[in-house]
Order: structure tokens, then C-alpha cells, then sequence
DNA sequence: GTCCAGTTGTTGAAATGTGAACTGAATTGA
DNA sequence: TCAATTCAGTTCACATTTCAACAACTGGAC
């Protein structure tokens, strides 16, 4: 038998913080992704071009980079195999392990970064950034980096 | 020939705030899912059953349905399919106009619901609410309605 | 009435995502 | 040394989502 606890229901102004909360994320990913359509790519290949960027020789681990986009490894796995047969990325053998993949980003790849991230800026602006009072979106930080600390 | 605009980059704070909040979305919706699973739902169907709860009737326009839940008409159809052969909902001709089609939130699907609420209220307390500062978490609310208010 | 542009919802195929099983390699520890 | 375990990445089977095409209907304009 299952203990009943009563459960601590969210007050009506979470929850309509919580409703805003959804529909405000719904509607940045949307956007988001329609204006990196013309370029070709999705949010998550986005990220995964500018996590590469930032790396040594433009270069990182399989299991490295699905931590830092937050992508199943297997779900890494398809992404990277597209991008592979679209020119941005390649794979190469990590000499070191010889279970590990490096993925590595192409000139091609890096072209494309720097085309596109000038319009994905801008997206992220008009959507979030300069819709938002600063206090505000200086709470929003303090109140992500919360929800993201790991604690369990 | 298009006109080159030098682009306003984020500022180093703002590139933060805005990875944890990239960090943080993706979080929270692993752990709603993750917490609704052993319901047999994910957060889509789960808001599903709540408009529908909320409505007269327990009954929505499948169109209007698919605006408050902020699915593709396409991807609704699919979802409310998937129901519908679980016995949670049902599909009504809609009198008033013969191209429309209502959901019906079945028994079944009200009691699954009244069963999976508080568990799924846990879990936003956990994975947001009773993590962040009130204060942020009003100041949350307040982003996130910006970011929603339609403006163009 | 008749036209017709727009709306509603569905379909089916292709693209993408998921989770468990699997392969081969590294590591552990007796 | 070498079996057992863990790890990295892929693969497979399947579920879900997307996109374009479509059929049925509506509500004016004329």
C-alpha cells in the first residue's frame, strides 16, 4: 500500500507562472529553429557546431560533446552521422582510446557557423533578450543555473 | 547583395544566461518525462488531459486544442490517435460544423489524470519551483510573458 | 444560386528520436 | 594473467514528429 500524502498543489499564480514558463520556451524554440531553417540546420546541430568551435583543433569526443548539447549518445550518434553526410563534420579515431570517436568539424562546417550565427544571434535577441526587463533576465540566470545545479 | 549589419553579440553575462536557460529547459522537461512515464504518458499527452479537464464538457475543438497545447494540427491528430486507442479520449463529430471534430476526455483518461496530477506537481516543484528564489520565480513569470505577449 | 479563397482535420511517407541490445576495447582486481 | 566489469559508440526496432498533399466543408463576394 501507497502512502497518500496530500499532495502540495502549486498555487494559481505558479501555476500561471509555470503556464508561461511552457508557452515561453515553446515559443523561443520555435522561433529559433524557423530562422535557422534558411541555414540548413536545427538547433541541436547548431549547438553542436558551436561546441566544436570553441574546442582545441575544432574537435571533441563522442560521449564529451552528447554530455555538453545534452543529446542521447545514440541520438548523437544520427545527428553527427547527418552532418557528416552533409560536409560539416567528420569522424576520426581517437588515437589515445581506441574505443573513441572524435568528431571534428570540417572548414565547411565552420563556414557555416560563422555564416549562420550572426541571424541565430539576432533570433536569440528578438525572442528573449531584448524582450526582457534586465533584472528580469538576470533573474532568469540565477533561477536556470538553480534548476541546472546538480543536487541529486 | 545584402546589407552586412555588424551583429550585436551577446555580452558574456548575457551568453551565460542564456546557456543555463538552455541548461535548464532541457532539465526540467527530462524530469517531467521521466516522472510521467510510469503513467504511460509524456508531457504532451499530460497537458493534453489538462485542457481538456478544464473545459466544459471535458470536450475541445481539436484546432483549439492544438493551439492551447501548442502541437501542429498534423502532430495532434497523431497524439489524440495514440489516446484514443489507450481509451483516454475519443473523437466526436462536431455538430455545428461538419469539417470539425471534437476531443472527449474519457472517464478513463479523467481518472488517469487525477492519478498522475499530483506526482507531475511534485515533480515541477522539484525539478523548478522549489528550487528557484520567489523572488526570480516571480521574476521568471514576468520573462517569459514577455516572451509570449504577441508583438508582431 | 455559384464561385472560390480559406479553414479543418487527416493521411502517408520521410525524417528524426528513443531505449535496449550489442561489439569491441579498456580497466579492475584476484 | 585473465575473467569480470565497465565504458564508448553504434545498431536495431520501433515510436514519434514533420511536411506536403489532400478531401470535406464554410463563409462570404458576386
Amino acid at each position: 500500500m501507497t502512502t497518500q500524502v496530500e499532495p502540495r498543489w502549486l498555487s494559481a499564480e505558479q501555476q500561471r507562472i509555470w503556464r508561461s514558463f511552457l508557452n515561453g520556451v515553446a515559443r523561443i524554440n520555435d522561433r529559433l529553429d524557423a530562422e535557422l531553417r534558411p541555414f540548413g540546420l536545427d538547433l541541436g546541430e547548431y549547438e553542436i557546431l558551436v561546441h566544436l568551435s570553441e574546442c582545441e583543433r575544432h574537435m571533441l569526443r563522442m560521449s564529451d560533446l552528447a554530455e555538453r548539447v545534452r543529446q542521447s549518445r545514440s541520438r548523437l550518434t544520427h545527428t553527427i552521422s547527418r552532418m557528416e553526410s552533409k560536409g560539416l563534420v567528420q569522424r576520426v579515431a581517437c588515437p589515445s582510446d581506441r574505443r573513441g570517436v572524435n568528431a571534428i568539424m570540417t572548414p565547411a562546417g565552420y563556414r557555416l557557423l560563422v555564416d549562420a550565427a550572426p541571424s541565430h544571434v539576432e533570433s536569440v535577441r528578438r525572442a528573449l533578450v531584448d524582450r526582457v526587463d534586465p533584472d528580469d533576465f538576470e533573474a532568469l540566470g540565477r533561477a536556470m543555473e538553480a534548476v541546472s545545479r546538480v543536487t541529486d
